[in-house]
DNA sequence: ACCTGAACACCGTTCAAGT
DNA sequence: ACCTGAACACCGTTCAAGT
């Protein structure tokens, strides 16, 4: 039973935390937002932490819906696997607090926490079997490209936040540079694999 | 001129860093471990955020003279490649609350931060040009292609240190598995290039 | 130049009490 | 069941004052 107040106090949180990062997320201001007491939160939250974590889940299974969202709508499956890494990235890019906070550190993992995450990585996974057969990405163990795929854009995206990528000025090397690079690298990979590999020196 | 007091406080911040977090470091903390009134860090640095850069910067500091020892002592340049981005790996799993840090959110970019981060982004780049050279890399910007192995890696240590990666139990995917196989990858791709593509459906 | 004690504003959390 | 006001312990930061 979601009470109204409960999805105030997150609505007041969200728009306190895109707009001030997570130092500005103080329960306080929150409950001020909300218009009730400051320690009214704590009749629908056990914590602090565990209202973020609720913000958190939601998040990531916003990022989850999207994804199998455009496993449904786009056609091929080149243009799936681009269109969810991109979505990843938009997203991060866009929300660089939730962000954060999603892939922050959980003293507690919430058990929604890890559904949510569960949900959203099957879904990747799912977009890169389906590429597999297709001959974009090598084949073998799914979940560990996945993983490599995802840890890509997850350090892509983090690095570019704080301004580790292109510090030349020039617009080198986006998040999205860098996902066309790894999924071009890798189709090449497949098609070679087939074929024999030269001697090395 | 390094006083004394600011390497005690240095050290007492970091040694909290290491067993508590980032939550731990609290100024009034460090002072006491330190010896001193709990404002004695303001005749040392302006601020928290201050304190906290100079932790960065001398971490970033201290990975960046690792890379370039390995470069200088490796003989071959694939094991200089896979050795670099071990001890990325081992760093930041060694450190997850320094790893964190450094790669926190800076409201203020510190000038001696910026510094630490391009000298070992260089050395990472040099790294890179030689791998290339050796024929174990694609040819091309290398700036671009140290910035993808960059992404690799952070983002898998970052995944690894949330728990996002190998849910299942089995030691699935640790990020040093990451890096080989995008290491194998990308050495496929590079010996592939010179050769025809098929043509694909 | 470096350090201290008192003080201020702010925060998370708890508790007794109200409806 | 949900909310409130007072209170507690803690924190970052400032200031006047000491050597």
């Amino acid at each position: 039973m979601p009470s109204q107040t409960r999805a105030t106090l997150l609505d007041a949180a969200i728009h306190l935390l895109d707009a001030g990062g997570l130092d500005a997320v103080t329960l306080r201001e929150v409950s001020h937002r909300a218009g009730v007491s400051h320690n009214a939160p704590y009749k629908h939250f056990t914590d602090k932490e565990a209202l973020l974590a609720a913000i958190a889940a939601v998040e990531l299974q916003r990022l989850g819906t999207s994804l199998a969202a455009i496993r449904e709508r786009e056609p091929s499956p080149a243009e799936v696997l681009r269109a969810a890494m991109r979505e990843y990235v938009t997203w991060a890019m866009t929300y660089p607090a939730r962000f954060k906070l999603v892939f922050g550190v959980w003293t507690t993992g919430t058990e929604e926490l890890a559904v949510a995450a569960n949900a959203s990585r099957t879904v990747l996974i799912d977009i890169v079997t389906i590429a597999q057969r297709a001959g974009l990405l090598p084949p073998g163990d799914s979940d560990r490209l996945t993983a490599l795929l995802q840890a890509l854009v997850h350090g892509a995206v983090d690095l570019a936040l704080i301004g580790h990528l292109s510090p030349g000025g020039k617009g080198h090397a986006s998040p999205e540079d860098l996902v066309d690079d790894l999924l071009g690298y890798l189709r090449i990979a497949t098609n070679a694999e087939s074929r024999p590999v030269p001697e090395r020196l």
